[in-house]
DNA sequence: CCGACAACCTGTGAGC
DNA sequence: TGCTCACAGGTTGTCG
């Protein structure tokens, strides 16, 4: 489900709410996640000083350490100003200061917490810079050796953070590239080209709210509206708003692809 | 180093 | 109606 934008709206409605709120208790009714989460007893009692976004990854920060949270597919964070039981798939609990309830909800369980002393634990070490700290150079130098498929190396996080399959297909129309392009294949100003796309299709989604195809809300509840500005992804037989074309659904490494086959080359 | 693929989970919708 | 199967917004480990 969420993707940078997803991610950063869901920060950008936390923050103001849980900043210098003290974490009260911790529940954790099911452990078993990407990995078993781990919260150390001295996470309660620690003061949040700060909501920050790494790629997908929510970092909270305390006084004492860092809460990294990731959503995986299916997770969603949301604040309930009165305690209500849980339901199901109800898995973590934060009880903040003033009674106010951070409740995670993740059906697939593919979501990371963890626990780290310093600022970018493992994880964290592997990603590569965020959309907005790269530019068409930078994309050029390192896709020009590759043999992947430019949408694959989109995806990949260890070249950039924070991209995910929505924003791939999206981003590569509006640069007008051909998903299935070699990395080899893109010349410096294709790269620039689709840098500039990546910003922008970022930028407007965060403007409004992310994407909601089904389930995603940020931490009020409320879902995004930019699944209404998508141009390709799940557009599958329909026409391109740009030339009419049919737009073209297809696998590429496992990943649902949508593209214009007239006006991505 | 690189790339392909399986694995981790549950819910949902299509097709029969 | 009910069953089975493919697929869904992500990441990581393994293997060749």
């Amino acid at each position: 489900m969420p993707e940078l934008p997803e991610v950063e709206t869901v920060r950008r409605s936390l923050e103001r709410e849980i900043v210098g709120r003290r974490i009260v208790r911790v529940e954790v009714r099911k452990r078993r996640l990407r990995r078993p989460v781990g919260l150390p007893a001295e996470i309660v009692g620690s003061e949040i000083v700060g909501l920050g976004r790494r790629g997908k990854y929510l970092l909270f920060r305390t006084d004492r350490g860092w809460l990294v949270v990731h959503l995986g597919m299916s997770g969603t964070v949301r604040l309930l100003p009165h305690p209500e039981p849980p339901g199901l798939h109800d898995h973590i609990d934060l009880l903040l200061s003033g009674d106010l309830l951070l409740r995670y909800r993740d059906p697939r369980r593919f979501g990371l917490w963890l626990w780290s002393v310093e600022e970018t634990p493992p994880p964290l070490r592997t990603l590569g810079p965020e959309p907005f700290e790269l530019d068409g150079d930078k994309l050029y130098r390192s896709v020009q050796n590759r043999r992947r498929t430019i949408k694959q190396l989109l995806l990949d996080g260890r070249l950039v953070a924070g991209i995910g399959n929505i924003y791939a297909n999206e981003a590569l129309f509006r640069a007008r590239l051909d998903p299935r392009l070699e990395g080899r294949c893109l010349t410096r100003e294709a790269c620039r080209r689709l840098v500039s796309s990546i910003r922008e299709v970022l930028e407007e989604a965060i403007e409004l709210g992310g994407t909601t195809l089904k389930d995603f809300r940020n931490g009020r509840g409320q879902p995004g509206k930019f699944q209404l500005a998508l141009k390709v992804y799940g557009r599958e037989g329909e026409r391109c708003f740009r030339c009419q074309a049919a737009i073209r659904k297809m696998v590429l490494a496992g990943r649902s692809t949508y593209f214009c086959p007239r006006c991505q080359r």
